[in-house]
RNA sequence: CGGGGUGUAGCACAGUCCGGUUAGCGCGCCAGCUUCGGGAGUUGGAGGUCGAAGGUUCGAAUCCUUUCACCCCGACCA
């Protein structure tokens, strides 16, 4: 398998065919029956249950609550905010009917004709329509606010081309919805759960990425403004990971939630949405994964070490086993995910391969040699590399490597992050940059949508984000030559 | 929705142009033996209405008509 991988990346147009057989291969997803819908296979599950508990632990920490609304929304919802409904009409499955029946004909089942609903249901793209239609009933004073409630669902976008993880029909996701007294609460909120994603990025996926916020161009339908984490993949392209919007009143105004504040006057509640999705995976392994597989990082790896007997026979057989099971017991013990592969039907090169395929951050090997040495090989998946230690202190010895590991993977895809931000002044530089390595490219630009929009049209890159840390300084549009105040990244993005 | 392509065993494919024994290869699967410190070797075996429907023909995976499905490239997008 690792050498089809190894075949696929050696063609220079096939990363994203590299990258669906890998997601395939290393057992994460497939495919399904409905189209562009994926199945997230056990494997898979596992890595986004893990994701999802460690993002959880973080909004409850800042004070969230988890909630469920329905999957369904009525279609005059979603006509209240104006630029809600034009960014996410284009994309939206259509309930109609609630009733099938025996075809007359005897072809199966069909549609029942009287059952047409008398006003259709949009299977929810995003959910802000019909909470904010519920929190119109929750909220009178001021003494209701803030909301803080987070949602773990599923959405539906109908794309028109789907990608695993990356942009599938159907996907897993958690959105907040916060609703709060004052602008400044709510700009506030916006700004730390932009926080909350880049530490989970950071800290957890071992994946670097530059926070700042879209231009209005590329902001969310209905939001006054939107934060976004962008994170790099090895292809060079860019990947929106994350996104935190400050709706403003807009959704509040749309569905008449006015509360009374400490003036005793009516006014407008302020919200906020966020949200991050299975899209994630796909980032963790565009971000770390090499040609022999998935690389993940220890704080979400399902499987944190692979345990093989190396043998001859059934003798040898029967006390590696027995041995490894002694190990893997002292490994729990600290707190480690472990499994024995003691199948013996497949040889142990075939599991070395396969474990590397999927990305588990230490495999140990023990063989004749080591049990009469007390030795055991110990291999780590982020470097590819080797070493016999002493089987005395082997637990602790693995529980301090996946730090170092988790530590070794970031610091690897901040260096190639960051050898991949270029600053760029002329047009010339900046498409020949884009072409040649590929990266966010640093550039100015005259801050109108027009610009921007002439760029991508000419370049398919688009304004990433204008960092948080741009700092003030005077310069002239890569494009149009006009003035310029800060720099803003670009990039070629998924 | 535009442009291209593909449907043959669980998967990946050859055969189709130019119709002709019982439709083939690899991987996988099942059984046996030998192996086992980096993706094993060998012997035997199971598995197909050749996407579907209709037509031409003595004879169709192959030719004709219709139809369905899927993939890739664009537009759209977390």
């Amino acid at each position: 398998m690792a050498k089809e991988l190894k075949d696929l990346a050696n063609r220079e147009d096939s990363y994203s065919q590299w990258y669906n057989d890998l997601v395939v291969k290393a057992g994460l997803a497939e495919y399904s029956a409905v189209r562009g819908c994926m199945v997230i296979k056990p494997y898979g599950y596992a890595l986004w249950e893990n994701m999802r508990d460690a993002l959880d632990g973080m909004f409850k920490a800042t004070g969230h609550e988890n909630a469920y609304f329905p999957l369904f929304i009525p279609k005059s919802f979603f006509s209240r905010e104006a630029s809600h409904v034009e960014g996410f009409a284009k994309e939206c499955a259509v309930v109609t009917h609630y009733r099938l029946m025996n075809d007359p004909e005897g072809n199966g089942v069909v549609v029942d004709p009287d059952a047409r609903l008398e006003e259709e249901l949009i299977v929810r793209p995003t959910s802000e329509t019909i909470i904010w239609n519920t929190y119109k009933g929750w909220i009178q004073s001021y003494r209701d606010l803030p909301i803080l409630v987070n949602q773990w669902a599923n959405v539906v976008r109908w794309e028109m081309r789907t990608r695993l993880f990356l942009r599938t029909a159907e996907f897993l996701w958690q959105e907040g919805h916060t609703a709060h007294e004052t602008r400044q609460e709510a700009v506030e909120e916006t700004a730390r759960m932009i926080g909350v994603y880049r530490d989970f990025a950071e800290k957890w996926m071992g994946v670097p990425v530059v926070v700042g916020h879209k231009t209005a161009n590329e902001r969310f339908a209905g939001a006054e403004d939107t934060m976004t984490i962008e994170a790099l993949m090895q292809d060079g392209k860019a990947l929106q990971s994350g996104t935190s919007h400050f709706l403003g009143q807009n959704f509040a105004r749309a569905f008449d939630v006015q509360f009374t504040n400490r003036e005793n006057a009516l006014d407008y509640v302020w919200a906020t949405s966020w949200g991050v999705s299975t899209r994630l995976i796909g980032a963790l392994i565009m971000a770390h994964s090499d040609n022999n597989g998935l690389v993940l990082p220890p704080k979400l790896a399902p499987l944190h070490v692979v345990l093989i007997p190396i043998y001859k026979g059934d003798e040898e057989y029967a006390s590696a086993v027995a041995r490894l099971r002694e190990l893997a017991d002292e490994l729990r013990a600290r707190g480690l995910k472990v499994k024995i592969d003691d199948r013996d039907n497949v040889r142990s090169g075939f599991k070395f391969a396969e474990y590397e395929l999927k990305g588990v951050p230490v495999r140990l090997a023990l063989g004749p040699r080591d049990m009469a040495a007390g030795t055991i090989e110990l291999a780590r998946r982020d470097t590819l590399t080797k070493e016999v230690v002493p089987q005395e202190g082997l637990a602790e010895r693995v529980a301090s490597l996946m730090d170092e590991i988790q530590a070794a993977i970031f610091e690897r895809a901040l260096a190639y992050r960051d050898d991949h931000i270029t600053r760029v002044e002329t047009w010339d530089e900046f498409v020949r940059t884009l072409d040649e390595k590929g990266g966010f490219i640093s550039a100015h630009w005259d801050g109108t949508t027009e610009t921007e929009l002439a760029i991508k049209e000419a370049t398919k890159a688009t304004i990433r984000c204008i960092p948080l840390d741009a700092e003030d300084e005077e310069g002239r549009c890569v494009l149009t030559g006009n003035p310029s105040k800060r720099r803003v990244l670009f990039a070629r993005s998924y």
